[in-house]
DNA sequence: CAGTGGTCTAGACCACGTA
DNA sequence: ACGTGGTCTAGACCACTGT
């Protein structure tokens, strides 16, 4: 492996710069999940530095849980995490499951358009992007479990435009496929309206929890979903512990 | 600095050791906010180590937030952070200025009790500890904003027996004084029921967006609190960069 | 100016896991 | 058994910053 080009990157550390590098790479998808990393005395010779420099870069990346390492065997590109390492927001499906619920949901709407000012403004999309927008109900047993509204950028994600989302809901189907670096969410309580109520099958102006979730790798933005239940039936439980190791 | 003891904590890496024991010190109040950790080669006689180890064991506690590191002054102990920094929930203060709107705050409840088994389920209490049981409502002008229903755990933080929170609500008092390593929030939408309605001063069933914070210092229980807001004024945003530095 | 942290080196030994 | 990562050393040079 060679050096990617580090001339906007002046000024940072070498372990830093190597860091990345590396990054980079796996984020981009240049280096898919389970691609293997180079052995730290290639990356020695490649940045023409020592194993401690090539090791705190390393470290850091797994710590990050971008790669897995192991003796004898090398490191290797971590698959996607889903979000629940952070949020504890599971899959969906994994939600009902716990439930000990038969799990089944169904794509509602499916198109694909070009993006309007308001998704511009919330997922900063630039130009004429164009966005597949899909519309689908989780259900736990017979009873409606979730509503979800979503719009995945296709420049992002060209694949999603021929995907049926026949066996994986969108969500699932993404955190497969896309490595995330960031994601913001914004919870709020809304009384339903006759949409939702209908969706939900509970009267209108229960109260409901909304969850908008905008999803990025690096800089480029990849979805914005908006999930809606119903608000006695769940809750959200996030733990933090501030960047400890 | 003497090494703490170290007996539980056999086959974890020398610096690992270092970084545990600097931190136990800081958690616990030994070193309160602004107090001067040893430099590194005053940590590199005391453990009998390089320069790197100690580095390494700074470095990480510095990236955690727990120090802060400057050359010629030395490492300080940080004040404790806000839970905005990781969770963006600011002081309640502060969320209620930044909508441009005047601040005040009313202790409605205040007493000490032996903590029952439902705090002793919800915080993981001990025993028949003491808590403080407490109640407030902040207001945005001449509005109710938010109801806080709060416990206080008396053997981890005994000053607060005594304390009026005349300046500071409970929550605000606390951050400034306690440190904290972990919090887990539980978030759910409930319509208001004929207290919460009363209190917050909307109609009965009105969507309200619910936070239950718990939070730890180390092992030890903190706090548990309850927000509830009203859920058309409110929304929550929590923003992830998992782990990256 | 002097003292501290930031970074890096060129080695070393060991533990672990795969082959 | 052997190759890899995990850890550590005893130096080094430099940048920053407070005095």
């Amino acid at each position: 492996m060679k050096p990617q080009d580090t001339s906007r990157t002046v000024s940072k550390s070498l372990h830093q710069r190597i860091l990345s590098d590396i990054e980079g790479r796996i984020l981009s998808g240049e280096w898919p999940p389970g691609h293997r990393v180079p052995f730290e005395y290639e990356l020695t010779a490649a940045y023409g530095c020592s194993r401690m420099t090539v090791n705190k870069a390393l470290t850091q990346l797994a710590k990050a849980g971008l790669i897995e390492r192991r003796r004898k065997a090398g490191s290797v590109v971590t698959r996607p995490r889903s979000q629940s390492a952070v949020l504890q927001i599971h899959d969906i499906r994994t939600e009902v499951q716990e439930l000990g619920l038969p799990y089944r949901f169904e794509l509602t709407r499916r198109r694909k358009r070009k993006c309007n000012a308001d998704d511009r403004e919330r997922l900063g999309l630039r130009d004429a992007a164009s966005v597949l927008e899909l519309a689908c109900r989780h259900f736990a047993g017979s009873d409606p479990f979730c509503l979800e509204e979503r719009i995945i950028n296709l420049s992002a994600v060209p694949e999603a435009e021929h995907e049926a989302f026949k066996d994986d809901a969108p969500g699932a189907w993404l955190v497969k496929r896309v490595p995330w670096s960031t994601a913001e969410h914004t919870i709020r309580a809304m009384g339903a309206d006759e949409e939702i109520a209908k969706a939900l099958a509970v009267a209108k102006g229960t109260a409901c929890l909304v969850i908008e979730r905008r999803t990025w790798s690096g800089e480029e933005p990849i979805t914005l979903a908006r999930l809606t239940y119903e608000g006695g039936s769940y809750a959200l439980t996030a733990r933090f512990t501030p960047n400890r190791n």
